[in-house]
DNA sequence: ATGCCGCATCGAATGCGA
């Protein structure tokens, strides 16, 4: 099976793109971030017509998730990200499809940094983790797929420099994210191409796809049920130069029944 | 140091992203 993973940065001004990514890779799982829709415009017809059932976790004008499944129905599991009541963002969904349990995680961007919201970054990633402990007790093969926000490594980024004091690469940000490696959840594509040089974001403007200034934020956790059966993962990099693309490329992984 | 581009929203200027 296929799981994957898409910023797609408003799936309405997006849904031809991303109706033909789905029709030529053809996910067994897909989550998509930045639905950018409340629950009641989610164009869920679309996908039915070819053959996808969804599950969304709607917010207006930003935010939002979903997880799609090839022919059957995800089983929802979890809804928004427990550990904080006050916390309304929609930014978490979770679901079985198939026997994996399958989390859809858009992390908060966290800029600017310094600042409030660099804090309730750093409280969600704690949140994450700590959820992310209840789901690894049950041995349940479990993939936490999502933009993460997260620039792991120096490796990761087209210039260290150039993005120094973003909020995406902090050591606070970049800990946290590595206290979920030491808890022993795989990153699929770091697992596969230990040199970096794989990115999934290139920023719209000043023509960084041109000149390939990306970077790499969205990741596929694996746990070791399904990493112990990963066959490859990687990008679909095309996607980023076609017309009116997001400004993520989908990521994915093949996972050996 | 800031904007660049793009999406969303009661309609235009602003919030948000990364």
């Amino acid at each position: 099976m296929r799981i994957a993973s898409f910023n797609i940065n408003g799936i309405k001004a997006r849904l031809p793109r991303l109706i033909e990514w789905l029709e030529e890779t053809r996910p067994t799982v897909a989550c998509l971030q930045e639905i950018k829709t409340q629950d009641e415009g989610f164009p869920a017809d679309a996908f039915e017509k070819i053959g996808y059932h969804a599950i969304w976790h709607g917010q207006k004008s930003f935010n939002g998730v979903a997880i799609l499944a090839d022919g059957v129905t995800p089983v929802e599991t979890q809804r928004g990200l427990p550990g904080d009541d006050e916390d309304d963002h929609a930014r978490y969904l979770e679901a079985e499809v198939k026997g994996v349990r399958v989390g859809c995680i858009y992390l908060p961007n966290g800029n600017p940094h310094p600042g409030p919201k660099f804090e309730y970054k750093l409280r969600w990633m704690e949140r994450l983790r700590a959820h992310a402990e209840t789901l690894w007790r049950d041995e349940v093969p479990t993939a936490l797929v999502g933009d993460y926000n997260v620039i792991p490594e120096d490796k990761d980024v087209w210039s260290p420099r150039a993005m120094a004091a973003d909020a995406l690469m902090q050591p606070e940000s970049r800990d946290a994210y590595a206290r979920m490696l030491g808890d022993g959840w795989t990153d699929a594509i770091d697992t596969l191409n230990p040199r970096g040089g794989v990115w999934t974001f290139w920023d719209y403007q000043a023509g960084a796809w041109q000149r390939d200034h990306g970077f790499r934020i969205d990741h596929l956790l694996l746990s070791p049920e399904l990493a112990d059966r990963m066959e490859a993962a990687g990008v679909d990099k095309e996607y980023r130069g076609r017309e009116k693309s997001s400004d993520h490329t989908p990521v994915w992984v093949d996972i050996r029944d």
